[in-house]
DNA sequence: ATATTTTAGTAGTATTTTACTACTTTGTCA
DNA sequence: TGACAAAGTAGTAAAATACTACTAAAATAT
């Protein structure tokens, strides 16, 4: 503590005559990706809100906000999170950070995008002032489409390669080029389609899928999720030896999401 | 273009008269953990820079700086890498942003970490004013360690795991608990763990080792490459049957690092 | 220069994982 | 009550991974 720069000072007297100086600052934003799977377990759907004021007015966006000067922007993510959607203590995650200069028409903004994933998507509409909504959210290598039939909106954007200057393919894999009259506002686009890659990528090797599942569930349930994040049918008898160590039977049935035989309650063995 | 929102207002009127406000902002700035393979390809390496300042005043710390007003952190990136260390037209990848509020002493800053992955440690030990050197850098399921034998440092962290308030696993699913005299500046030691695990994991789905090679290059060099970063010994049947639609064969040899009898030359497939 | 050592490169087999078919059981629904 | 639908289990084929063994070519030691 004893040690001095090449002015002289120690730590303290350094950070006591420490000036900031005038630069101007971006402003810091959070916005969420929340992910469920739909009803039938045969699709993800996303939380849209409704935009009520420009720049992108009536568009739809993330869930989303400002941090506060001296909170962390996962503090700030579960903060807006629930303020936004009433959602708490679900799994988030940090994607990735949207800085290009004029991604808001207003001010320099740099973004801090999460994932949520959600247990089924069950009422909790509620979400006080603002107006959300789930859409239904499909992805393939070539294109991405959001919709939501009650409101009879939906999104298409195409995926362009995109390659860097020294040629080397970046994170930025994809550009999703807009091919409909509605749009998702800002860069949301390229946060929903970095989500899916990266939730489709986490499927093979965690146990990130579970956040999907709500505390008890069968087994086809499980694998129906499995089978739409990882966009392919799986076989079951493989399906079973490959999760049979994750999970716990319960000495119950429930009804599995597509009728037929009742099916054996499991859950997941690390959570609780 | 002739929506107005809820105070009459058009988009452009909007826009002429928004006022950001005058909250305290961050600043922003970018670390690049900049990786490559030892000479005898059986370690990775970390480059570092020694701090000439307060706060850190002589630990090592990433190569870094400030984001301008008016580019992305991306091309802050780019820049950064190439004004401390010379460095131009390698693998860059967005890793991780640390946004803790005490995280820098001085002042409120939010830090986009990147990863930046060159073949071959060579020379270019260059980097102008700034004191800079190659570490080894490991990392076991305990522990991580830096060192650098010439300049008889060495910075030791145990992993702890971390668990949420939630008990949901995040990303930050380790600290690194310093054992250590010498440390890490700031949160880098953080950066670099979760580095290593990215680069870890990104070996096993994508090409991403052949950033850490030379253009021309034998495949028992390749293998050495893909064993460190997997942390396991391969068998070299199976990774030449693997590997072998990602090459092309070059028709002359070349010397493979650990001496023996010449092996064939080899280039990715992909680029270039 | 010759023998010894070291690594390159290939062949081949055992084991495990993944792909796929088939059948019995237990529930729902008309 | 019979037809249908999905649950759950058994078993086999094909492919990937684990592992051993050998020959060829270069470097090094004697």
């Amino acid at each position: 503590m004893e040690k001095r720069n090449a002015n002289g000072l120690t730590e303290k007297e350094f950070l006591a005559q420490y000036n900031p100086g005038d630069y101007k600052r971006p402003s810091v934003t959070v916005d969420i990706l929340v992910l469920g799977m739909n009803e039938k377990l045969d699709g993800l759907k996303v939380l849209l809100i409704r935009r009520k004021d420009h720049p992108f007015m009536d568009c739809w966006a993330l869930a989303g906000g400002f941090v506060e000067y001296d909170e962390s922007t996962y503090r700030a993510a579960v903060r807006e999170l629930y303020e936004e959607t009433g959602l708490s203590d679900i799994y988030l995650e940090q994607l990735y950070t949207m800085s290009q200069p004029y991604r808001d028409p207003r001010m320099r903004v740099i973004d801090v995008a999460y994932i949520a994933l959600i247990p089924v998507v069950e009422a909790h509409a509620g979400s006080d002032a603002s107006e959300a909504a789930w859409f239904d959210v499909s992805m393939t290598d070539e294109e991405m489409i959001l919709k939501n039939e009650t409101l009879q909106v939906e999104m298409r954007y195409l995926l362009e390669k995109k390659v860097f200057h020294n040629g080397i393919l970046q994170i930025e894999n994809y550009v999703p080029k807009l091919q409909s009259e509605e749009a998702l506002a800002f860069d949301h686009a390229e946060i929903v389609m970095e989500g899916l890659l990266r939730i489709r990528n986490k499927v093979e090797y965690t146990d990130i899928a579970f956040n999907l599942m709500p505390q008890e569930f069968t087994l086809p349930d499980l694998q129906k999720v499995y089978e739409i994040l990882l966009g392919k049918t799986l076989y079951k008898t493989n399906f079973r030896d490959k999760i049979q160590d994750k999970v716990v039977a319960l000495d119950k049935k429930g009804i599995s999401v597509t009728g037929g035989k009742k099916s054996l309650l499991y859950r997941y063995k690390n959570r609780y």
